[in-house]
DNA sequence: AATTTTCCTG
DNA sequence: CAGGAAAATT
C-alpha cells in the first residue's frame, strides 16, 4: 500500500482494516507502521543520494541519477515493502522514487543538507505526490501482510 | 490538548 | 517493525 500512498490520513488507512477495531493504541500503531514505512524510505532515499553524491554523478550530465527496476535502490524497496513478491509496484511508484531521490540529490549536491530542516521542502513535494490506493487493497485476501509465514 | 510526525534506539 | 521522547500540526 506504500507503494501508493506515503501519507494516508489515519482515517484512509482505517477503510483498509474493516475487520479491525480500532482504538487509539491500534490507530497509532497503524500510523507508526506508516512512519515507519516512511522512514525507512527517506532514510534510503538520502543514502543512496550521498552514495551518488560520493561517486560523483558529475561530468556535466545528472541524466545518470535514474531509479530503474534493476536498481539496487529498488531491490531494496522492494525487498522492504513487498517481501514475497505479492504485488506489482506500480510505476508511479518508481518514478516518485527517482524524483525523491533527485531531490535529495541536488538538495546534497547544492550543500543544503545544511539546513536543519532541508528535507522538510522534499517531504512536501513528496507528500503531494500520493495515489488513490486501488480497491485490490480491500479484499480479503490481499492483507498487507509483513511477517506471515503462510 | 489531542493527534500526527519525526528522531532515536532496540 | 515497535516503543518512547520531542516537535510539529491542527
Amino acid at each position: 500500500m506504500f507503494f501508493y500512498t506515503r501519507y494516508p490520513s489515519s482515517n484512509t488507512l482505517k477503510t483498509y482494516f474493516p475487520d479491525v477495531k480500532f482504538n487509539r493504541c491500534i490507530t497509532s500503531q497503524l500510523i507508526k507502521w506508516f512512519s515507519n514505512f516512511r522512514e525507512f524510505f527517506y532514510i534510503q532515499m538520502e543514502r543512496f543520494a550521498r552514495q551518488a553524491v560520493r561517486e560523483g554523478v558529475m561530468g556535466g550530465g545528472e541524466a545518470e541519477l535514474r531509479l530503474r527496476r534493476d536498481s539496487e535502490l529498488y531491490r531494496i524497496l522492494n525487498l522492504h515493502y513487498n517481501k514475497s513478491n505479492d504485488y506489482h509496484v506500480p510505476d508511479r511508484f518508481v518514478e516518485i522514487s527517482e524524483l525523491a531521490l533527485r531531490e535529495f540529490f541536488t538538495a546534497i549536491q547544492a550543500g543544503r543538507d545544511a539546513d536543519p530542516c532541508w528535507k522538510k521542502s522534499i517531504y512536501k513535494i513528496i507528500c503531494k505526490l500520493d495515489s488513490p490506493v486501488p480497491d485490490s487493497f480491500r479484499l480479503p485476501g490481499c492483507p498487507t501482510d509483513t511477517h506471515s509465514t503462510g
